[in-house]
DNA sequence: GTTTTTGTTCTAGGATTACTATAACAAAGG
DNA sequence: CCTTTGTTATAGTAATCCTAGAACAAAAAC
């Protein structure tokens, strides 16, 4: 799986690394069971500090993406909680959609964009 | 309109204020035309710095959500390029559904919660 | 047994951002 | 004339982001 970070980006290097890998695991680029890099082997391979490839692992502990293993290091498994993952989802939404909705983006707009989305990774499984 | 400020969470209070605008405008509780309160009245109200709020309305202005006159202060109008918030959303899009699809969300519960988000605002108007 | 690799932890410094605080300005309106 | 508007400048504090170097115990490789 290949990584592109944009050092130019506003967004936070390890939340860069954060979402790649989440979309890496939500296109099966990723499966579970998977071992991540070690994080000094990606930050190596990236061009950046193993603190900052670290703190991106951690968050996707805490989120329930990987668990982390002292020997093998991090282990893509996914802690469904289906109640939660709703909730967050729709938060995230309604900001998403309200900006779009502004912008007279319709409804049926916003489900032809869901299902291109989700096509696209059912193509690479 | 009401607007709620978190100050414990992580988010930027300049990005809450600004996601609550645009939430206002999509619900039509703001409408075209609407002027905001002036920077140090809405400064006030919160209890946060003119600045704080100022910063915010820039930024609104820049996404083009409103235009700012010396003499009304922040005026909604929306400047509407909608092939770039097409593209834009469906950047967004594909790390919330990334998350979901994670946790085993559907495409049928997403359009789900696209209908019943969209629901909300329409009864509202 | 020795060496390497693993995640983890600590301290530390630099850069940037977020927020607050004053102050002052020109433009418009009452 | 006075108030209110957005705008700008300066400054300080706090937090975050990233980097850096060092060290540790545990497991794996040899």
């Amino acid at each position: 799986m290949i990584i592109e970070i944009d050092f130019q980006s506003d967004e936070a290097i390890y939340m860069q690394l954060r979402n790649q890998i989440i979309m890496g695991i939500a296109t099966s680029a990723l499966q579970e069971g998977d071992t991540l890099p070690s994080v000094r082997q990606l930050a190596d391979d990236i061009g950046i500090n193993m603190h900052t490839v670290n703190k991106a692992y951690s968050v996707l502990r805490q989120e329930g993406f990987v668990t982390i293993d002292r020997r093998r290091g991090a282990i893509v498994s996914l802690d469904v909680d289906k109640t939660r993952a709703l909730a967050e989802m729709k938060q995230s939404l309604r900001v998403v959609l309200a900006r779009a909705s502004c912008k007279n983006v319709t409804r049926q707009e916003v489900h032809g964009l869901v299902d291109e989305i989700f096509s696209e990774w059912e193509q690479e499984e």
